[in-house]
DNA sequence: TTCTTGGTGCAACATTGTTGCATTTGATAC
DNA sequence: GTATCAAATGCAACAATGTTGCACCAAGAA
């Protein structure tokens, strides 16, 4: 689906800011932060619409908004199933795990859930493959 | 154990700002934001002894950093097996479930897991109980 | 008690995000 | 197409959370 297709399938408007955000998270294909998204973005947007933007869509599950470890926050696209997601602590990179589901989950008596979010941290592929274990801290 | 006691068991300095830490999160039983944390720590220490003491003790796996939504950071004492935690989106408590243990997860080939994190965002019994449906936007 | 490593305070800065207000733009009706 | 209006955008200022460099002090060992 194209990014005006997402945005009337969501009931948003289809303004530029966010088709922009949309078509740039379709091209770096894997979660990416605010820094990562503007730079694809061809325009420039004010911090401020970005953020805006972002957080009207995230409402409207059109994104998912995955918080690593603080100053590591990244957004996705809603497009695929939900999944756990690997993040390396040597590299930085984020990695979707789409072949780990979370829960469904019991939960005690009251409580509802709306999102579920799986992080493991640990070491990448790449980066076990590639570090002795000592220049690891 | 006490304050002194987790400190040598994890080889670390018996630092004041560390004990006074490590008090504050046993008396405050859940995971407790920064200013949670220094509010009920006696003496006032710079924040950034704060976040250094706290840098090392996550290091040393003698507390646990949980991020839920950025400008959302909780630590907590990892005196428990791992378990999920549950965000309540209305009252932004944060509560253990001690009942739900996250993984064991198959990770591809040459992924190595240090830790992960489950969390469930929602509203939590005391919240679903109390509040109609059109208040919680 | 002295010595040394590493913990602490201060000041300045970085990143990520929010709020208020004026202006522009997208969707709808005409 | 044009008018209309709610909603999106830009700008400026601010807020929360965390980091870095440097000088000073305190904990633990000899």
């Amino acid at each position: 689906m194209n990014a005006a297709e997402l945005l009337s399938h969501h009931h948003l408007k289809k303004s530029s800011a966010r088709i922009s955000i949309i078509r740039a998270l379709q091209e770096l294909e894997t979660p990416a932060s605010e820094p990562e998204i503007s730079n694809k973005m061809g325009i420039h947007y004010d911090r401020t619409t970005f953020y805006r933007s972002i957080q009207t869509m995230v409402e409207a599950g059109l994104i998912r908004k995955i918080v690593v470890d603080k100053l590591v926050v990244r957004y996705a696209l809603r497009d695929k199933p939900d999944h756990a997601h690997f993040y390396c602590d040597n590299c930085q990179q984020l990695t979707c795990l789409e072949d780990i589901h979370p829960g469904p989950y019991r939960l005690p008596a009251g409580f509802q859930t709306r999102e579920s979010d799986v992080i493991i941290r640990g070491l990448c592929n790449s980066c076990s493959n590639h570090l002795p274990i000592e220049t690891i801290h």
